[in-house]
DNA sequence: ACCAATCTGGATCGATCTGTCCAGAACCCG
DNA sequence: CGGGTTCTGGACAGATCGATCCAGATTGGT
């Protein structure tokens, strides 16, 4: 047909997804996405189409990578309650890991897009969903091998756990000392 | 001595608090900020230094506000797990009333700055600590008048709703039903 | 080997950004 | 009432923004 692509499009996004990440939507310049990506302004753009639409696509391509993360945790062998608490440490590892402590591109995302976006907001309801069945099917599987409360639902209990980790996330943003973010999770786990 | 002021700082400092909650620090031009303090470029220079130095002190200004709310809901003289829920839902009305569900201008700030400005840091962690502390006496008011658990610290239960009321706020800002976010709360209350 | 189609580098556009600067207006004090 | 000081409006500078455009390079199909 035609003369074919110098460069691969999944890494040019994987780059992309690094910068938003890094730096956000709006403070991410095209300059900067085409340096790390190494691809010039047109075939960014022809690749792409404009700067939100990389941006979307690097949130579902990002999405998409976590939740190949998740099924890979919930194929361990441990019971419920000692998986809930590497699923919950997994995610502050990886942010107490980066220099920058970056939270989750999802959170950053709701923080600074929220609904102004409703792709963007419906990529990120349906990560946030997926998440919380993932942590559901951990809780479940504590409270059928009793090492976790039944004292409400494994989706009640999987809404409250999403929330603590977000939240110890942006508490990560700012906190010197990771041990209070630890013992958090510790007094979290003896309520359940 | 010379010619004063035509505006009241305080007013305008509050304009732009209410810019920088609305659209984040980099994405508040300085225009816009001209436009809601009704200041020239002069005056708003003249009176705050930069933009940077007119966000950190809208930060404080924020921080000091918020201070005050929560030394008038400890006025209260309801049981410990009641105002515990008083607490958690204010935080949550707040933000449901507002069209664009803006999450705490504080949480805005520790995703987009973060640790990148030490300043801001410390005041964005000085008020994470006060809102911890505050929580934490409501959980030990409760937990002398036997409504809440002992099973943990009063700050060990803080540390982890005030985890919890963060998160839920974030995924505020991307649901479309409150009805999860409240269930969250309730669910929460029964764990302690 | 040549045509048609696609890709690529780089210049460029118009808008917008933060911050500065200066001339003149407004004021207090003596 | 006048002098010295501060404030104010608006023009301006210098940089950067997202996006477009076109000429030339590169390829597959015939």
């Amino acid at each position: 047909m035609a003369r074919p692509r110098s460069f691969d499009a999944d890494t040019a996004l994987a780059a992309a997804v690094d910068d938003f990440w890094d730096s956000g939507y709006g403070a991410t310049s095209t300059d900067e996405l085409c340096r790390s990506t190494g691809l010039s302004r047109s075939s960014l753009y022809n690749a792409f189409g404009s700067k939100r639409d990389l941006y979307l696509q690097a949130i579902l391509r990002y999405a998409a990578e976590k939740q190949g993360q998740r099924a890979d945790l919930l194929a361990t062998d441990l019971d419920g309650r000692a998986l809930l608490r590497v699923v919950l440490t997994t995610v502050l590892d990886e942010q107490w890991g980066d220099d920058d402590r970056r939270t989750c591109l999802m959170i950053n995302a709701c923080v600074e897009v929220g609904s102004s976006d409703e792709e963007v907001r419906r990529a990120l309801a349906d990560n946030a969903d997926d998440f919380r069945r993932m942590i559901a099917d951990v809780v479940r599987r504590g409270q059928l091998d009793g090492s976790l409360t039944d004292r409400a639902t494994a989706d009640q209990l999987a809404a409250v756990l999403h929330a603590a980790v977000d939240g110890l996330q942006v508490r990560s943003r700012i906190d010197r000392d990771r041990d209070p973010v630890d013992d958090a999770v510790s007094t979290l786990l003896t309520l359940l």
